[in-house]
Parts: structure tokens; sequence; C-alpha cells
RNA sequence: GCCGAGGUGGCGGAACUGGCAUACGCGUCGGUCUCAAAAACCGAUUUCCUCACGGAUAUGAGGGUUCAACUCCCUCCCUCGGCACCA
């Protein structure tokens, strides 16, 4: 084994590990704000054991915190757990570990894993989300949401997870399934707690517009979440009654050709509506088969239209006509008022709806292009037009008569105009125990009220009994749940849902800063300073959810005066997945990569350097062994550039005359600093930056064979070829780069010195090759001085033989002169 | 259906602002070393024709603009991701 290695990774590695962690490179003082550089990545959810996957996250953060280093930057490089979750809870009740033993057993096999992976954090500034000292501050922050009207508690339909036994948000239920276990998500009515994320949606949406570093799909992503539509509200009179049923569209233009109004089964008003009508059981029996086909099937595909006519009407403002209500499974309670005007003609839901149950369709928005017949139409209408039909508006166009009719609708207060969000409110309460409870107590006399800020945190009771009942385990616990009134002091119950472990991970990297500061969640000054982080970095899976939720936690602090800024993450970058035999690595798949018999056999440096060699980081990749091994070989090859270089018989002076060989390597040294400079600081181009890199290995072992064979003036160029390239590679393979660093014969980490900088007039090339193409097609190369006049040039082209043989006897139509690119005879 | 990203050798992928397509790596083939093998090293490698020189051909398909197109424009196909009866 031993003879087998190409260089001694195994000692070397421990080695500068350790040596990290004595010289504490990542160890900052916060208080030291000047050059700040807030590099973070996602805490991870302490799972058992990481895979190469996971890894790429990591790597990319640490490369990135290395090379700002070594720019002169002073960077902060936390790392942290979101250790409350599901995943523990479930395990103690199958495996009866206590979550708090199996969570903390876990973050110390991460911690190894990582300290392996040769990925350094400033651990002074551990923050785990499931210890008392942070939970107590997620708690203080509901107090504070609480006090703000922000967080409330409500009886309602929710996502219910029968195999996790809790309830999810919306953002979990990923088609109609759970996200973590994929079982069918059912729907449950009970009383939960909830932020009002909605009071946000505005500045959420609008506010994307400031994050100019982000990647586009996921600002799209939020802003389809968000979902924002501008519309009018409308007041119908119901014929016969006092009462008026509101509805929203976003095509008040189309009023005139609203031919029926649609309510969702579960609207409020629909038992008043359909007393006393005709087949009154037979309505409310129709109406209840729509009502138990539960939100996920009606939300699944698109299941048939069906409905049922209420035997009542609406009186349409604009021109008083009698509009029939109908009760329809294709409109959701939960969005607009759960009411809508259907105007067939030009929707094509409503238009289905119509043509089944033979309701009217007429058109009010005619096709400039081919003139709408309403009796053979085939399907809605649905582009913009002319307006028909519709009185004083006829004759103009559908934008101008839908900002008209608006207008005309509020003067004539037959409705307003309105705003619709697709965001719902946030779920948070969980009736699980392995979250932070929720601060708030419950007194029979004195009624609802918060946990005074003095007594937080409200611990979580060790010892509980954990049974899959869908209860929270918290509420079985007399000493938890009975306590004393704060106000009365008579007895008194708390409440025993946890928070949605979102709530964790929405402000801890604001801990970060003061991770141990205990009278205050953070130091609002010093966070100042250092926030907006600088460079986000995590998985695209938290596009919506965990980035989302954070925008609206630091929004709100912001409001209350604790931060100074109102968007958490100025540059967000996200990684893809590393993928296995075509899928993303699982257990349950069987296809996952760990790192620990990689790092055994050939180093982490390769891993690390595998993982950012295989392709773009943000796109996802195949892992191949093989392709690692490649990046170990390439390793190798460095280790014995650095041990067989000449003795170093210091560098030519400068400006002294060298060998074409030397100037020619020097040239392509200072190209490749030039290409990583600019690979790392316009973007994450690791996987180019390396390729540059490799090429210069490729070209400074030629010309040191070269050396060797016949020794000239080389082995100044040689050294400092050898130097920039350990420099160059120190960030993405930092054990061997120190290593390499040391043995030719420097004092310091490499990490403490100057990330090297280009010299302009060494990447000069004195003599071009210039392509020549014929009518467009490659023919010949000539070699030129780079500073060759155009006239000169093409008298070189027309004197070279392999041009002549393609257009002799031909006539020269043009001559294309790009100069120091290339050059193009068109001839006929 | 809507929104977003993408389609380049056997594979992962390069290619600036329209200017030598296929860098770098993997794999494969051949060679060196070895009794032999592995490892390592050196060389070849779009495809087709040719002993060779060389030529033709190719960036999902088709068309267009241009002296010149992976890059720009139009039409279409496919893959991946997100949203989805949102009025």
């Amino acid at each position: 084994m031993e003879d087998e290695r190409l260089y001694p990774f195994n000692t070397i590695e421990p080695k500068w590990q350790k040596f990290w962690r004595e010289q504490r490179l990542f160890n900052i003082d916060t208080k030291n704000t000047a050059n700040k550089y807030y590099c973070l990545m996602m805490f991870p959810y302490p799972s058992a054991a990481l895979h190469v996957g996971h890894g790429r996250n990591y790597i990319i953060g640490d490369v990135v915190a290395r090379y700002k280093m070594m720019r002169g930057f002073n960077v902060l490089a936390p790392m942290g757990f979101d250790s409350f979750g599901l995943p523990a809870e479930n395990a103690a009740i199958k495996g009866g570990i206590h979550p708090k033993t199996s969570t903390l057993n876990n973050i110390s096999t991460m911690k190894r894993q990582l300290n392996q992976w040769g990925v350094e954090y400033d651990w002074d500034r551990e923050v785990i989300s499931c210890l008392p000292e942070y939970y107590k501050w997620t708690q203080w922050i509901f107090v504070k949401l609480y006090e703000k009207g922000l967080a409330y508690k409500k009886k309602a339909f929710v996502n219910w997870c029968p195999s996790c036994k809790t309830v999810l948000a919306n953002e979990q239920v990923v088609n109609g399934a759970c996200e973590r276990c994929s079982t069918e998500v059912s729907q449950k009515e009970l009383e939960q707690w909830f932020f009002k994320i909605t009071a946000y949606a505005d500045r959420l949406l609008a506010d994307l517009g400031k994050l100019t570093e982000w990647p586009e799909r996921v600002k799209t992503m939020q802003a389809n979440w968000i979902g924002k539509s501008e519309g009018v509200e409308i007041d119908f009179k119901i014929d016969g009654m006092d009462r008026t049923l509101k509805c929203f569209t976003t095509r008040v233009d189309t009023i005139y050709g609203a031919t029926f109004i649609a309510l969702a089964p579960e609207h409020p008003l629909v038992n008043t509506l359909i007393k006393g009508c005709k087949d009154e059981a037979g309505v409310l029996k129709a109406i209840q088969k729509m009502r138990n086909e539960s939100k996920i099937e009606r939300s699944q595909a698109e299941i048939a239209k069906e409905g049922v006519f209420t035997g009542r009407y609406v009186i349409n403002p604009v021109n008083n006509k009698k509009v029939p209500i109908w009760i329809a499974n294709y409109i959701l309670m939960d969005y607009g008022t759960g009411a809508i005007m259907a105007v067939p003609a030009h929707d094509q839901r409503d238009f289905d709806f119509a043509k089944q149950y033979k309701l009217p369709i007429e058109v009010v928005i005619d096709n400039p292009k081919e003139s709408l017949n309403a009796g053979t139409m085939k399907e809605a209408y649905t582009e913009e037009g002319v307006m028909v039909n519709s009185a004083q508006f006829d004759g103009l166009t559908s934008q101008v008569a839908m900002k008209k009719i608006a207008d005309y609708f509020e003067e004539k207060e037959f409705g307003k105009k309105t705003t619709q969000y697709k965001l719902r409110d946030w779920l948070i309460s969980r009736q699980r125990y392995w979250g932070a409870p929720i601060p708030m107590i419950y007194c029979e006399k004195c009624g609802v009220m918060t946990v005074p800020a003095e007594d937080l945190p409200v611990l979580l009771p060790e010892s509980v009994e954990f049974r899959p009942t869908g209860e929270s385990p918290l509420k079985f616990v007399k000493d938890f749940v009975n306590t004393k009134c704060p106000k009365c002091k008579g007895p008194a119950a708390r409440e025993t849902d946890t928070m949605d472990t979102f709530v964790d991970s929405s402000w801890y990297f604001l801990r970060y800063i003061t991770p141990k500061m205990n009278d205050k969640p953070f130091d609002t000054d010093l966070v100042n300073k250092w926030l907006p982080v600088d460079q986000y970095i995590g998985g695209i899976e938290h596009a919506i959810l965990h980035l989302l939720y954070s925008r609206f936690i630091t929004k709100f602090l912001c409001d209350i005066g604790m931060v100074g800024f109102d968007e958490p993450f100025k540059n967000l970058f996200t990684q893809g997945m590393i993928i296995k035999d075509g899928a993303k690595m699982s257990k349950s798949k069987g296809n996952v990569v760990s790192p620990d018999a990689l790092i055994r056999d050939f180093g982490a440096d390769t891993v690390r350097l595998y993982t950012l060699f295989i392709g773009p980081p943000e796109k996802d990749a195949e892992w191949s062994d093989r392709g690692a091994e490649g990046s170990y070989r390439f390793l190798g090859r460095v280790w014995r550039l650095v041990e067989k270089r000449p003795a170093a018989k210091g560098r030519a002076a400068s400006g002294a005359k060298i060998s074409k060989e030397a100037e020619d390597l020097k040239r392509k040294v200072h190209q490749t600093i030039k290409k990583v400079t600019e690979d790392l600081d316009g973007g994450f181009h690791f996987n180019t930056a390396i390729s540059a890199i490799m090429e210069l290995v490729n070209e400074t072992t030629d010309a040191m064979n070269a050396e060797a064979a016949t020794p000239g003036d080389g082995a100044g160029v040689l050294a400092e070829a050898i130097e920039s390239i350990v420099i160059l590679l120190s960030p993405f393979v930092p054990h061997i780069a120190e290593e390499m660093w040391q043995s030719l014969g420097k004092e310091n980490s490499i990490f403490k010195c100057k990330w090297p900088s280009y010299d302009k007039a060494a990447i000069v090339e004195n003599v071009l090759t210039i392509p020549v193409q014929v009518n467009g097609r490659l023919r010949s190369k000539v070699e030129v001085p780079s500073d060759i006049s155009e006239d000169k040039l093409k008298e070189l082209v027309l004197a070279d033989p392999k041009v002549n043989t393609w257009i002799s006897g031909k006539a020269i139509k043009k001559f294309i002169v790009i100069p120091k690119k290339l050059v193009n005879l068109v001839v006929q």
C-alpha cells in the first residue's frame, strides 16, 4: 500500500488540519470589521453520515473562504446545526434513543467528517438550534411577532401527514405528498399557530428586485410562489336577499359576459343560499360530495368539472341582469373570495363548465383577427381584443376597458381594486416534541398570553414518552403543561405545540456574529456591520422555503429596529446536486458514495479537487470514481514536479534577456494567474480554473524535462512556475499545497500569503499564429510578429503556398483581416 | 398548460463581445518499464474517405442573417427543474 501512493497524503492531511486549528486560521474577532467578508454555508440537519453530494456545498464554501482570505479579507466562515426536526424524533419512536442523544452524536460524527475534508470553520461560533441558549431566542422572536400581531392562532384546515403524524406548511407539501416521507397528505381541521407572512407579501415580492446577485431561477420561483395578481373585488347583490356576494376577478373587462357565478363548495354562504330551493336535499348531497373530495384530489390532476345550481341569482351591477349562482368543484375556497364571476367566452375553465351544464356563452371581447361566434367557438378566447356587447365600453380595446371599468366600479361603488396573493400564512405549529416550544400560556381567567421574557427559554422537558399518537408528547408531561399564570399566579396551561424547524433556521445567520450573547439574541451594532451576508451558499431545494422565511424574519426584525437591513443575503449561490447512476444519492436507492473510503485511498485533496472539477458547480453532475482517480493522478504529478524541481538559482534578473522557451513558460504562468483569478472573482468557475492550472502543470513538466535534457536559463522561470502552481491550487487542495509550500522553503501558512497578481507585460504574445480562412474554411496558418501591419500581413498571407493552392486562378472578392485574430479571403 | 434552465466526441465538460469547435479530465487503443501483471509514464483518439499528404463532415432538427454562427433571428423537437382549476 505504502509504495502505491503517489504522495503521502495520509500523513500530510492530519498534520495541516491540526496546524490550521492551532494557528486559529479561521477564528476571527468580529469586532474587527474592516475588510469583512461573511461567507455562509447553509447549516445542515445533522444526519448520520455525509456523502460526497453533501460535500460539494462545504467544499465550495471552504474554497471561497480560503481564496478571500488570501485576497486580504477578514473572513467569517461559521458553521452550525439545524438540529431540531422530525427524523430524530421518529428514530426515537422506533429505536428508543432520545432525540437529543442521537442528534448530538450525529453532530460529532459530522464534525469529524467535515474536518477530514479539510473544511475549516470558526468553531468558536458554532450554533446548535436545539440547545436552550439558542432556542431561547427563537422563542423570543415568536413573542415579538405575537406582540406585533404577526403570530396568531386559528382553526383551520391543515395539511396532515399521517406518517409523520404532524401538520405541514403549504410549502412542505409536494404534489399532494409530504416533502419528507412522500406519504399522501390529508386535511384536518385543527387550532394552529400561524405567522402572518402574507402581511409582507408585497415587500417580499418587490424586494426581489434588490437581489441582483441572486440566481434568476430562485427569484422566479419565489415570485411565482408569492403569486401576485391585481384585479377588482365585485360586490354582487343577491336577488331576493339582503346580502352581497364578493367575487375577485383579474378580468373586470369581461363583466358583461358573466353568465353565471361559481362558489367553492366550502363557501360560508352556501347553506344560506340553498335553503328553501327546489331540491334542497339533493343539492346538499351534491355539495357534500364535492366537499369530500379532498383538497389534494382536487389539485392533483384536472378532474372533471362538477357543479350544482343553488336556485339563487345575483344582479350584475352593470346591466341589472339576473345571473345564476352555481356551486362548482373547480373553485378554491382559499384563493380570492372563494367565489368567481364566470365568463365562459373568455375563460377556459368557465367555458368547460358552461358546455357541460349548457349555460349561456356570451362574447364580449372580440378577436380582431377573426370575429368570434359564441355558438361555434371550440375554446375560450383569453387574449386581448375589442370590446363588444358591453354598452358604453364597446369599441375600446380590452386593456383600456379594463382600467375604465375598474374606475367606473369604484366610482359607482360596485366594488374596489384589490391585489391577491397565492402566498398563505405560514403554519408553524407542530404537534411534536423535538422542536422549540411555543412560548404561550393559557389561563382560564386572564386568557392567552406570552411567556414573560425573563422566563424564557421555555425548556423542553427531557423525560418524555415517545408514542406514535400524532399528538405532542408534551401534552402528557404534567410538569410541563401545568404552570402558573404570569398575571394572576393562578393555575394555567402551557401551549404544547412546538415550532416548525424553519423558524429556527430563519435567523441563525444573525446569531453567528455574537454566538454567546445571553441577554439579547444578537448584538445589533455588530450584526449591522457584518450583514447582509456577502456570500450565501446552499442547495436549490431551499429556493422557496428557507430563503423566503429568512427574508420575512429579517424584514420583521428590521421593522422592529433589531437590524438595519431588510434583505439578509447579498449574493446567493445555489450549487447543483451530485448524481450517481442517474439519481440523487440516497440511502434507499443504495447509490450513496461515502467520502470515507475515498479519503482513505486517495486523500481529501483528491475528493475536493474532483468535486470542484466535475463540472460547473451550479449544475447537477454525475459522480465517477474513475474521474476522482484522475484528480489523484494530477496531484501526484504536481507533487513530483515540486520534488524534482531543479535547484533554483534565483529568478532571472528583471530585464535580462531570456530564452524563448523561458519566455513562453513565463507567459503561461501569468496567463494562468489571470485566468484563475478571473474565474474565481467573476463567478464560481472552479472547473475551468482547475483545467487552466492543469495546462500550466503540463507545460511546466515539459519545460522541466527539456531543461533537464539541455540545461539553459530556465531554472528561474521554472521556480516561478512551480511556486505559482502551488499558490493557485491552494484554495482547492489546501493540505498538499501547504506541504509543498513548506518544501519550497516558505515559513508561514500558504493562506497567510498574498494571492499573486499577473504581470501585464509578461502575458503579451509577441508572435501570433493567425489562422487563414478561404471562403470561411480554415486553410492555413501564418506565424507573424504581433505588431505586424495589416498590409504586411496581407502580403504574407498571399505568399503562403497553402493559401495559393486555394486561390489560384480565382478573383479575390474580399480580404477580411481581424487584427491579431484571423484572416478570411473570399474568392470566386 | 405556464415559467425557468438546458441539448457540443464513447463520457464529464471547454469556447471571450459572432472569429482556429471539441481545451482540461475520464474512458478506449497503442507504446515504455516488467519474467508477467498492476501502478506510473509517453503517444493517438469527432465521424467518414485516404498508405499517406490531405479532404469531406459535425455543436438536438430545419430555415435565416453574415465574409464568418455552439454563439444572433425564426419555426419545431427533446430533457431537467419549479408552479399548476390561483379566477
